[in-house]
DNA sequence: CCAACCTCATTGCATATGCAACGAGGACAA
DNA sequence: TTGTCCTCGTTGCATATGCAATGAGGTTGG
């Protein structure tokens, strides 16, 4: 009868919060990398960069808020995030003329010419991602959309 | 002709790094707010002492070190969220008498009643998320296995 | 015995983070 | 117009993090 027998059985590996956080850590991990070393950028520099690269919807107008609701990121850290990049010189930040409450943000050419180096190096770790979970790739998806998009 | 004309197309939403990292934080945040909110045990603190709780090599030897190993944590978070559990009366530290650089730790009687607490928010929340998942949580386990057993 | 080399855990330091508070600007009703 | 209330972005602060360095202990070969 030792102590942990008073306890119902639980294994941490067989969690499935542990188990995605430990999945994104290792997936992200190895891109994360590349970016740092190569390009000084962190994950949440990636992430606007990307953003800006991709104005989905049309109008031009990137504003901080844009990016925290679309990014899964806190005002704060985007906010960072963009203040480093436009210290880089790979984007400009302009006070909105119609709101002047809004930062809109924008790629300069330098961080075009960034995108254009990272964005293949994005692409191939996807590929190769998909190339390793081969037919359970199409699970995974369904299951992160169940999750994702649970309200 | 705008800028992003000259970019592959790239959509952060279907990049699977960051799917696994917003549904971890997701799926993480729920659980760790509660834990946080009523008993002040932080994600480090929670692995920790999961991991107390289950001596599952029958050796009732916990060193940080192997901790670190299977717990997916760096040393140094290790270490801190040890600290912080004896400060609070949860874990108690001793040196290995066998291998004097050995910290062991063990969880106080204080410490099995926060588990015999923590644990059942666990399950009943594993069992939230598979209840959620229904079909697609079987795809989803395989595919994190896919990546988590990758080398 | 001891010198070189390894392992374990902690800690110092620079940086990153979340959160709350703030200041500036805008909307709207009286 | 002015007062109240809202929104946007930044920043201060306390805490958390990763990484390298440290120190204590162990091991091995000569």
């Amino acid at each position: 009868m030792t102590a942990s027998s008073d306890m119902p059985p639980f294994d941490l590996g067989s969690f499935t919060p542990y188990r995605l956080a430990v999945a994104a850590e290792r997936t992200s991990e190895a891109l994360a990398r590349q970016y740092r070393q190569q390009f000084g950028i962190s994950i949440p520099e990636w992430r606007v960069l990307v953003h800006l690269g991709q104005p989905l919807d049309g109008a031009a107008t990137v504003s901080v808020r844009d990016i925290e609701e679309r990014v899964a990121m806190e005002k704060s850290k985007v906010s960072r995030a963009a203040s480093r990049l436009e210290a880089s010189g790979y984007i400009e930040k302009t006070v909105d003329a119609g709101d002047r409450r809004l930062v809109r943000l924008a790629l300069t050419d330098k961080g075009r010419a960034l995108m254009a180096d990272l964005m293949p190096l994005a692409t191939a770790y996807q590929q190769r991602i998909e190339t390793l979970l081969g037919e359970t790739f199409a699970g995974l998806e369904a299951g992160l959309d169940a999750i994702l998009d649970a309200e």
